[in-house]
RNA sequence: GCCCACGUAGCUUAAUUGGAUAAAGCAUUGGCUUGCGGAGCCAAAGACUACAGGUUCGAUUCCUGUCGUGGGCACCA
């Protein structure tokens, strides 16, 4: 797919090309009503000053047949003007072609991507921490798909390991199934909870709970029932969640699935003399004090990967001393059975940051088995804190998600009070918009910092927020009802001659080049930004430039197109981010 | 202790990845009824980009040091 703005580029580089220098076309930045280059770097390699550099390229270049009406030298950039009339023209041909289309692009064709996102664990709440891999992997995922890339989904449930142990031995020892039945998360949590309270007290409990988890991996029945009928309620939870959020997956598989192809991997690690049993850590060697990762097995062998030689202090545990399996030893059965299965360009984990360190880890045992460790990327993101300080399962100091949601849903609810509108109705928008509002906040921002919890800030509905986008997605609407408009009028974009008029059409040149940034570096934020400047754009236009009485019908009919335009940029840039647009609100 | 991030207006964040006068939202103050939805628009005020050096035509961005915050550091995931 071609857009205008390849082509502008393109040009630019032709055009300086022509006076001897050879540009890259990424250093081509945005200037007023048209693009600069930077000559600083080329000035400096032929020795001369910039600024008098610049003006002898400028002063060589003929714009005849071009997409530039004027071309300057300033401070050392050469600038290049538009000419609207014939670029303005080429945006509304572009788009006309492509329509539904507009935006996308095939740089992905022939390119699998798996995406690792999500991956709750069975029995604990859906806080407000899984948002962020939630929310993140699927935008991900719909630009990657957007660009023509076949994209792979891959919920990893946490389903498998040591707290199931202790959630059997808490479920034996003071559970209540019907209880359970009634309000299954909120219900295992409290389980959960009350174990490591008691474990405190009563140390043998970890014992106990080490022991269910040996007799879970060794596929006792009871063991297996239990853990089963946990795995399907906590689902189903999930589930609700997801078809709030609109959230998809093309697979579930979770970690049990590699409970039988871990030994595999074990032994290849162990063929090649990675993985070696040794001693493990005692008392007297602790890493660090208050450690709680010394509970289990004092003393005995345990199976690891040593990492020093690589500049990886911390060795990677692929078998306790009970024999049991980690996370570690399944995170490598799936990197290989992901990519038997799908021989992918890339696996992006989209992980917290406070996981950085297991992942050089597991990318480095990936390389050591032989594995092109350029395929694997952890996207990480910063921790949700409260103001208590970092969340905890064990200290049941969470926020559940579905509290948040329903949270905003009713803030929007109480505006929508008094419209004319009937209840369904309301719920429907008060579901987007609210929705909307918690998925926003956190994808305009640059996802490595922390974040701390703050109600009104997450549930924000005006100033840069989604509602705001939502609102003009709307208002739109309203004029292209009003107008009658229809694709097939006669327009004339020659007639957009305005400030606000020019840079709205520029900004949707943009659509297709920022989609793919966001691919380059995996950053929601510049999407979500850019939509933001295009919504308050139109909102300037809108302020001063009638469209329905606008001065001539021809005018107004390509001021109709222009709104269709910018409307349809708008709904799908929020599509792309996971969040639906209302007709009205 | 060691390792990794981060420090920008009162608060929450941007800055085309080393570019032009550091940009928004919230909060504060003042303004916008003859036109398409005021969840909006305009304006004022608010910044020695934590601090001290360095690299260069140019540094919020890269390097060094100091201080501060958060995270991680083998049998959790």
């Amino acid at each position: 797919m071609n857009y205008v703005l390849d082509e502008v580029k393109k040009e630019i580089v032709d055009l300086i090309k022509s006076a001897g220098i050879k540009i890259e076309p990424d250093i081509i930045c945005y200037y007023h009503n048209g693009l600069g280059v930077p000559m600083f770097k080329y000035a400096k390699e032929q020795k001369k000053n910039p600024k008098e550099f610049a003006k002898k390229i400028a002063d060589e270049l003929n714009l005849s047949n071009t997409y530039f009406s004027k071309v300057i030298a300033e401070n050392g950039y050469v600038d290049f003007t538009f000419d609207n009339k014939k670029i303005n023209k080429e945006i509304f041909e572009n788009y006309q072609k492509l329509q539904d289309k507009y935006g996308q692009g095939d740089s992905g064709k022939g390119k699998t991507i798996i995406i690792d996102y999500s991956a709750p664990n069975i029995a604990k709440p859906f806080s407000i921490g899984h948002l962020r891999s939630t929310i993140i992997g699927q935008v991900l995922y719909n630009i990657y798909q957007s660009q023509g890339y076949k994209v792979i989904g891959d919920n990893h449930l946490g389903d498998w390991g040591t707290q199931f142990g202790k959630l059997i031995t808490a479920y034996k020892k003071w559970g209540d199934r019907t209880k359970i039945n009634g309000d299954p998360i909120k219900e295992l949590l409290k389980l959960y909870v009350k174990f490591h309270k008691e474990a405190e007290i009563e140390p043998i409990l970890n014992d106990e709970a080490r022991e269910w988890f040996k007799k879970l991996e060794q596929g006792n029945s009871e063991a297996k029932k239990i853990w089963q009928w946990m795995r399907d309620v906590s689902l189903q939870e999930f589930n609700v969640i997801y078809d709030m959020l609109n959230i998809k997956f093309d697979e579930t598989l979770g970690e049990s699935f590699y409970e039988d192809k871990m030994d595999e991997m074990i032994k290849i690690a162990e063929g090649k003399r990675l993985a070696k049993w040794v001693p493990a850590l005692d008392e007297n060697r602790k890493p660090s004090k208050d450690s709680p990762r010394l509970e289990t097995g004092r003393g005995e062998k345990v199976l690891l990967i040593d990492l020093k030689k690589y500049g990886i202090k911390t060795p990677a545990l692929l078998r306790k001393s009970d024999g049991t399996t980690l996370y570690f030893t399944r995170d490598l059965a799936t990197a290989k059975y992901r990519i038997k299965t799908w021989n992918p360009n890339k696996i992006l984990y989209v992980v917290g940051a406070e996981q950085k360190l297991y992942f050089e880890q597991l990318f480095k045992i990936l390389e050591l088995l032989g594995y092109d460790s350029n395929i694997f990327e952890h996207i990480y993101f910063g921790l949700i804190t409260m103001s208590e300080g970092k969340m905890s399962t064990r200290a049941g100091r969470v926020i559940f998600l579905e509290d948040v949601l329903n949270e905003a849903i009713s803030r929007v609810k109480e505006i929508l009070h008094d419209r004319a509108m009937s209840k369904v109705e309301q719920e429907k928008i008060a579901k987007i918009v609210g929705v909307g509002a918690v998925k926003y906040t956190d994808l305009s921002q640059d996802k490595k910092y922390n974040i701390k919890f703050d109600w009104d800030k997450i549930l924000s509905l005006k100033g840069n927020s989604g509602p705001y986008l939502q609102y003009q997605y709307v208002r739109i609407g309203s004029i292209l009802a009003k107008g009658n408009f229809d694709q097939s009028i006669e327009i004339n974009p020659e007639l957009l001659t305005t400030d606000e008029e020019k840079r709205l059409i520029q900004l949707v040149m943009r659509f297709n080049e920022i989609l793919e940034y966001v691919i380059d570096n995996h950053q929601t934020h510049n999407l979500a930004n850019y939509l933001y400047e295009l919504a308050t754009e139109f909102s300037k236009f809108y302020e001063k430039h009638p469209v329905i009485n606008a001065r001539s019908h021809e005018l107004r009919a390509t001021r109709l197109y222009l709104c269709y335009m910018v409307s349809q940029v708008l709904k799908n840039g929020l599509n792309l981010l996971g969040i639906d647009v209302p007709e009205k609100m």
